[in-house]
DNA sequence: TCTGGGGTCCTTCATCCG
DNA sequence: TCTGCGGATGAAGGACCC
């Protein structure tokens, strides 16, 4: 049986949120992001015919538009949003998948069989509800799979819809370029290139072992098999969990300031914990980043003894990493902190440690978080980082 | 031109163990 | 005791997505 799903994408997602609420930035060049050395989050139509778009860097963009209107993101916001959504497709099928703050994928087949209709009239029916209750214009591609529903959104964009059926896919698929394929990136679509394959009609007339040789068993087999439009996966009704929680900054300037960096290493560790808690998980692998100025980035890893959701613990297993690399100062431009494989508190033994109070840190922490949440992040520090309130960082 | 921050998944390599 | 093998696991890093 032939399945029906659809792939919603809203347009410039964070743009279109904040034009809903500021509408005299509709008119005007705008973007989305701005702190000193970071990137366009997203860009407005006005601002896109400067040239600007989502990744650029904005010391870039606003050379190419100096009167562009810079809107600092507001994250809690855009989520409330994208919850009010998902009520908007909750109400039509359960089978609901958002893959994205800004895009989910519905699985109409059931639905149409109950109501009856036509897909693109309930494709129509979803944007203009989109619109009408959340402001934001969007993108709908309906196809056969999840993988050529995408495909079609992203032609239909700006602010239109896109059917392809069952027996228009090979001639929608094959004259695309290979990246167009989802998971085909710069890197792969290079390596392609190389070997002489531009379209996916290429990729098509190849055979699967020779793109398993090029690429791997799992991404030669999946792209040959995407090549020629087969793609039965599912749409998951439920949301995954979260596998890792972490949290990365990048310094304002470089530095070689080791007392900076570990300052900065707390920072992470604590906000990386405190989420953790807010989350109900613990974990026990520690994944250190570091960025030097010249862009290399490597990461080092550790397993703690037992679960944790302690900002102090996941801090010194952070710099017993950090403390393993030996540098002598190198230039730092970013570091980051990450746990992984993240389990439920309640599934979890807390062993408590030799050295320490039966109570003590932990009840410190979550007095923290409690505060936090009521008076704002600048509530409760730790006394180490009050001490650098110097700017050093963007976001500081 | 000068490159964010949040993630996931995959491959490769090393190590351990039976 | 040594060696080889294969599976499991962990670490590191690359690629990708939004």
């Amino acid at each position: 049986m032939v399945r029906v799903v659809a792939h919603v994408d809203m347009d410039a997602f964070y743009a279109s949120v904040e034009m809903a609420r500021h509408p005299e930035l509709r008119e005007v060049p705008m973007f989305v992001g701005g702190s000193p050395r970071g990137v366009v989050l997203s860009a407005n139509y006005p601002a896109r015919r400067f040239g600007i778009g989502a990744g650029m860097p904005s010391s870039r963009a606003r050379r190419l538009c100096p009167q562009v209107a810079v809107v600092h993101p507001d994250f809690d916001h855009y989520s409330a949003v994208s919850d009010g959504i998902r009520e908007i497709f909750d109400t039509l099928t359960d089978r609901v998948e958002m893959a994205s703050i800004d895009e989910a994928f519905i699985d109409l087949t059931t639905a149409l069989r109950r109501l009856g209709g036509d897909p693109v009239a309930i494709g129509e029916m979803l944007r203009a509800q989109v619109m009408d209750e959340q402001r934001v214009p969007c993108s709908v591609g309906i196809g056969p799979s999840k993988f050529i529903a995408k495909l079609a959104s992203k032609q239909a964009k700006p602010d239109g819809l896109l059917r392809v059926r069952e027996e228009e896919v090979i001639a929608f698929l094959h004259p695309l370029p290979v990246d167009a394929i989802w998971g085909v990136g710069e890197a792969t679509a290079g390596r392609l290139n190389r070997l002489g394959l531009d379209t996916v009609r290429d990729l098509a007339n190849t055979s699967r072992a020779t793109l398993q040789r090029a690429l791997g068993d799992n991404q030669g087999a999946l792209l040959f098999d995407l090549a020629w439009g087969r793609d039965d996966r599912s749409v998951l009704a439920r949301d995954p969990a979260e596998h890792s929680v972490g949290s990365q900054e990048t310094f304002g300037q470089d530095t070689d300031d080791e007392s900076v960096v570990a300052g900065e290493i707390l920072r992470m560790a604590d906000r990386t914990a405190s989420r953790m808690r807010a989350q109900g998980m613990v974990a026990r692998t520690v994944t250190l980043s570091v960025r030097f100025a010249d862009f290399t980035t490597i990461t080092r890893t550790g397993t703690l003894a037992a679960h944790t959701d302690r900002t102090n613990d996941v801090y010194a297993e952070a710099m017993r990493l950090f403390g393993k690399l030996h540098l002598q100062r190198a230039r730092i431009r970013r570091v980051g902190v990450r746990m992984e494989k993240l389990v439920p508190k309640v599934n979890t033994y807390q062993q408590p440690a030799l050295d320490e109070p039966a109570s003590g840190w932990s009840e410190a922490e979550r007095a923290i978080d409690k505060a936090v949440l009521r008076f704002g992040p600048h509530a409760v520090q730790r006394a180490r980082l009050t001490r650098r309130s110097d700017s050093k960082l963007i976001h500081a």
